[in-house]
DNA sequence: CTATGTGAATTTATTCACAGCA
DNA sequence: TGCTGTGAATAAATTCACATAG
């Protein structure tokens, strides 16, 4: 099994597998086996042995996992193991957010910049970084930041994006309702919250 | 293919159906075929007509779509032609920027509410609502709001979700990065803005 | 002719069940 | 005995190809 394209259900489960053990490193035995896990997630443990396979045994048959040991796999495998450099672009309330957001470090996460074209907010430090002009973007290319944060209003949203990809950019996380066209070798993941929070009512009994 | 289960993956694809139809029908023909739609999401023809067929037959073969009509076909079965009054919990930055963002209207969705503990935010008018006090969250069950938005930190998103459902809450958009269980008739959409930002790198070439 | 709607084929993902290791 | 790892079975979703309607 272990050398085969792993499935893309997978790999979006990756990352909730590395938040509960992260999460449940902090007061837990060495090893953990695959059903506590998936208690604690509340999905079935076959589905954590099987998407775990995947990427060959890092378990041990009748003890489990060594918590430690599948933390480091999951950020290998997703390429967390390097600190990631991402550039924030919009600095409104989703964009401060963001930048306030103290849960990415774990990830190895770090938004390195910050980019607005309000004259008010440019200059002024938020968290660790100072908001740039959005003008400036283009260093991005030689401080090698290759995920963007597009957190601008849906107008600007595609020509963030083009200066983002210009810039370097390989990644950008869209949260713009508006639909954003790249080079299809430029990776995008789009979260428009109302999207989400729309199909609550079709789910909702009574 | 009338009367059938409606697959997930369909019901999870309708809003951004719905979406890009709002979008597009500021300015558009009375009509649209499907590849029209499809070129405009990115997607494939084949799958709209296959996703729509699952609700009956809408469209008139060598025309299209009634744009109108789609629009309100969809946001019937999304139990959207009704106002959902939602009530968020927290009013950080996050909060903030939902309460501020005036995208969910068109959804007929209406953030109808807002509470928080923090004493200064008590009593300040945000957008449309004035903020209130967490401990009044029961007074939900009387104004008959069904959907509840937590974006406090992930130490309280528990408690909160508690006081939710306890509160008369059949669903739940959950912001915070915490699983909350609840009895299994709530219906909870988790989103984790860095559960898709982790992702990112996996997917990058280069 | 154009575009829908849908059975059938294919692909992908989930679930099961159990052999085999510690 | 307890738990992993995985082939095999099942289920679900996608894609195709085309009959059919306007």
């Amino acid at each position: 099994m272990r050398y085969q394209k792993i499935p893309d259900e997978t790999v979006r489960r990756l990352p909730l597998y590395l938040r509960a053990l992260l999460f449940l490193s902090q007061d837990l035995p060495e090893n953990i086996p695959s059903h506590k896990l998936a208690d604690f997630l509340g999905v079935n443990s076959w589905q954590i042995r099987k998407d775990f396979s995947y990427f060959g045994e890092f378990g041990t048959p009748g003890v489990g996992y060594n918590v430690k040991k599948l933390i480091k796999q999951i950020k290998k495998i997703l390429k967390l193991n390097v600190v990631n450099e991402a550039a924030l672009v919009g600095v409104g309330n989703l964009g401060s957010a963001l930048l306030t957001y103290p849960g990415f470090k774990i990830y190895g996460f770090d938004i390195a910049a910050a980019f607005d074209n309000n004259p008010k907010k440019i200059g002024k430090k938020m968290a660790k970084v100072i908001v740039e002009d959005i003008s400036k973007i283009g260093l991005l290319k030689r401080r090698n930041v290759k995920i963007g944060i597009i957190a601008v209003p849906s107008a600007a949203a595609q020509e963030t994006a083009d200066a983002l990809v210009k810039a370097g950019v390989k990644g950008i996380l869209n949260l713009s309702p508006h639909i954003i066209s790249t080079h299809k070798k430029i990776k995008v993941v789009n979260i428009d919250i109302a999207m989400d929070l729309v199909r609550l009512p079709y789910y909702m009994t009574s």
